[in-house]
DNA sequence: TACAATTAATTTGTATACAAATTAAAGGTG
DNA sequence: CACCTTTAATTTGTATACAAATTAATTGTA
């Protein structure tokens, strides 16, 4: 039977693993993203346009969970880089259009040997990645539900 | 049969509901950790002192996975809470002995309900948190490996 | 149709993160 | 013992992240 201080270790910690493999999986990202000129999180934003052509703030923030603060500079980079267009809605004046341009079509074309490379590191077993992906998507909607 | 470029949809992705998972777990620790003033990452540095009272920047650095410049800052912010002390060590003038403090040793036993608070909105049966604990270790120490 | 409420995006402020460069101290060697 | 190398921490620069405040546009309603 665990005390209560003992779930204080680190080592029995379950969020403490979780944060480290964030971090040293967008680490070991870095120099194949580099390549392509690509953050990770570009890279995720990217990944959304191959996906889906033309969005919003909003709707990318909704897939990506992420905030709208964060997106603004980051789209802003892309802008930049040629990958994506913004130009703000005339429907509706506080939306922003956000499109992927012929550049970033392209770069999707540059990235295609990552996901497998990345495999490779984190070198799991086809079902040990199944049940991991499962598992992350059960904290997922767990964490998310016990927010209302 | 997978082909390539599917590999690079998001929902095929086993590195990006990681990377959410840790954001979203880090949210939801933040009104806890408040109450407590501490950041997650401040909080994983306390935890560090909580089992080894003495040590230095370098060696937190290993265990937490921390680059020294981002231990820096944190450790001077953690000082001027009172919960840790920072002296340059005499014995060896590139060393920074951190200690923790008499105020650092208390704020544990006001942290206490917080793994079992965050364990509920996890809620992953005992085996689940098992298999999960165990997989992401082995992704790390796989994604470490493959630094060499 | 004025105007309050809502909504979408941006700005501001704070806190990570890490690479690269720098500083300062200690160790190793001819 | 001078000097080159190594090591530990700090500084600098860039890029997230998110909360809270702000701005700008639209919607709902009296």
């Amino acid at each position: 039977m665990e005390k209560e201080e003992d779930l204080l270790k680190l080592k029995n910690q379950i969020c403490f693993p979780i944060y480290l493999c964030s971090k040293e999986i967008t680490r070991k990202y870095t120099p194949w993203l580099e390549e392509i000129d690509l953050t990770y999180t570009q890279y995720i934003v990217m990944m959304y346009f191959w996906e889906k052509e033309k969005s919003n703030v909003k709707d990318i923030g909704k897939t990506l969970l992420l905030d709208s603060s964060t997106l603004t500079p980051l789209l802003k980079k892309l802008e930049n880089k040629g990958f994506i267009t913004r130009i703000r809605s005339k429907i509706d004046g506080r939306n922003l259009e956000v499109e992927i341009t012929e550049k970033g079509k392209k770069l999707k074309e540059k990235a295609k040997s990552i996901p497998k490379a990345m495999g490779k590191c984190i070198d799991l077993s086809n079902e040990e990645a199944i049940t991991l992906y499962s598992l992350m998507y059960k904290v997922l909607i767990n964490v998310e539900r016990s927010n209302q």
